[in-house]
RNA sequence: UCCUCGGUAGCUCAAUGGUAGAGCAUUCGGCUGUUAACCGAAGGGUUGUAGGUUCGAGUCCUACCCGAGGAGCCA
């Protein structure tokens, strides 16, 4: 197995002069009278390393299958480069091709593709450079999540992806099942499928969010958080949604709806810091050639103040806009894209955090304000994509959150539990999700949600 | 799910209703260090599918399939 300093990306910054030994897949070969440029990437860094081999040195027969999406194993001296672009080259002195890739019908060429053709060739498109970046990006950010709450004493839960809790209705669930789905058993013959003789005793599903469970650890361990995949059966087309996805989802006990804003804020701030300083080559090659503006963007997020506005105020900056908006805004509706884009991209420009919104358009778990209107929620959104997190301080009051639950029409025996802890030692806490591809589009400006993740499914898409 | 746009060579795209083309890729040849190398030649097509209109359809009409964007839902 290939150890550190074996990595293309070590052999690059090595010391020219001593032999070494390079294992990838072969990006592209270019040939000229007396000597042949191969271009090979083991995926360890967005460079390829340059390999050069002289015509004598290997056969006509040997050089031929080193094409295109090859897989081989060069041995040879690493020299000071003569030509420009790269430092150090290797000086090829014997090729060994590991797995050939005949060139007349392996699907990638050293020409572009599109980002539409690639996702049909999802077991290759890791080997493009945008892919490489891509995933670089979301490695180094999933580490970054870690490493924040570690850093600040966060216990890591693993909520559990299989659930018999609806959640709080949000979104239509993939349900779980062993029943026969060609002889389903029924509590009466024609009547209703009879769950009990189910794998689980009644209907389960797929997470679609953590949360509440998180709740019950919060309350244990005060400072938690999750990093899982959810799912959502929502019959939603868009370059922002999966049917699987993964979520962050800190939870806090002893914080109100400031502190949560405090933490998002902080958070958003470290995962960009340590992305820009942990993929600069990948970020650069973003910037290059998919947005332009993205090394600006990211460092005056970094660095600049969140705005920090209250739902009330945010409509009432909409309305004095003087814009004429698609879907009309009034205190009480849900804020559509094109306004959520107009405070972030034009009234602020910078990620806004809206808070205290009407309690009729969020969920029943929030925590009522003393207006008696509004709910202690917050939404990030930022410039380019819209709403990143979201989240809220919880409600700790046993009387009000079992008022919220009937009010919604929700059956209060489903939450026993989640009313327990106000009724056992609750204290007020809080908490949001970040999307965690939303957040790699976000740093990699990727537009397409498809585009970030190793293996998308979306409505009529699991292949892979 | 709704609305809009699109589907032509392996890829990226051209083609007033009148013989289906280019660049790149591929194959072959050339070139003393290239960086999406360069130069020359060749092969490569049931124009998404099924119908229809027409003397004649890649082009117009209908249905379906697939893709993208916008909307809704949200992360």
């Amino acid at each position: 197995m290939i150890r550190n300093g074996q990595y293309i990306k070590d052999l690059l910054v090595s010391e020219p002069g001593h032999t070494a030994v390079a294992q990838g897949w072969v990006k592209t070969r270019r040939d000229s009278k007396g000597v042949h440029f191969v271009q090979l990437n083991d995926g360890s860094c967005f460079a390829d390393l340059q390999v050069v081999i002289d015509a004598g040195v290997v056969t006509a027969e040997a050089i031929a299958p080193v094409t295109t999406g090859a897989c081989v194993r060069i041995t040879g001296t690493l020299v000071e480069s003569l030509g420009k672009g790269q430092a150090v080259e290797l000086r090829g002195e014997t090729v060994e091709v590991l797995g050939d890739a005949p060139p007349e019908t392996y699907p990638l060429q050293k020409k572009r593709h599109n980002l539409e053709t690639l996702r049909e060739f999802g077991h290759f498109r890791t080997r493009s450079n945008t892919f490489g970046a891509v995933f670089r990006v979301r490695n180094q950010l999933a580490y970054a999540i870690h490493k924040f709450y570690q850093e600040r004493g966060f216990l890591y839960v693993h909520s559990p992806i299989l659930t018999t809790s609806d959640a709080e209705g949000a979104g239509a669930m993939f349900q779980v099942t062993t029943l026969d789905l060609m002889n389903l058993p029924r509590q009466q013959p024609g009547g209703a499928i009879d769950h009990t003789q189910d794998f689980f005793g009644r209907p389960a599903y797929l997470t679609v969010s953590g949360q509440l469970e998180a709740e019950i650890f919060a309350l244990a361990f005060t400072n938690v958080y999750t990093f899982g995949p959810t799912f959502r059966a929502e019959n939603s087309n868009t370059p922002r949604h999966l049917a699987e996805f993964w979520m962050i989802e800190p939870e806090m006990a002893f914080c109100d709806l400031e502190g949560n804003q405090t933490l998002a804020e902080e958070f958003l701030k470290y995962l960009i810091t340590h992305v820009m300083d942990n993929c600069k080559a990948d970020l650069e090659f973003f910037a290059q050639r998919y947005e332009p503006n993205l090394l600006a963007m990211l460092e005056n997020v970094a660095s600049s103040e969140f705005a920090r506005v209250p739902y009330t105020e945010a409509v009432r900056i909409l309305e004095e806009s003087g814009r004429q908006w698609e879907f009309p805004v009034h205190w009480g509706s849900d804020l559509q894209s094109e306004h959520e884009r107009y405070l972030t991209e034009e009234t602020f420009k910078r990620p806004v955090i809206v808070t205290d919104y009407p309690k009729e358009i969020k969920a029943f778990y929030m925590r009522a304000n003393e207006d008696g209107r509004t709910v202690r929620a917050m939404d990030v959104l930022a410039p380019g994509i819209g709403e990143i997190i979201g989240g809220s301080q919880r409600e700790e009051r046993l009387n009000v959150l079992i008022d919220r639950i009937r009010e919604a029409g929700l059956d209060e025996k489903h939450y026993w539990w989640y009313l327990d802890l106000r009724r056992y030692g609750s204290v007020p806490h809080a908490g949001f999700g970040l999307g965690f591809e939303r957040m790699v589009m976000y740093l990699t400006g990727m537009k397409n949600i498809r585009d970030v993740i190793p293996f998308p499914r979306t409505p009529g898409h699991a292949e892979f």
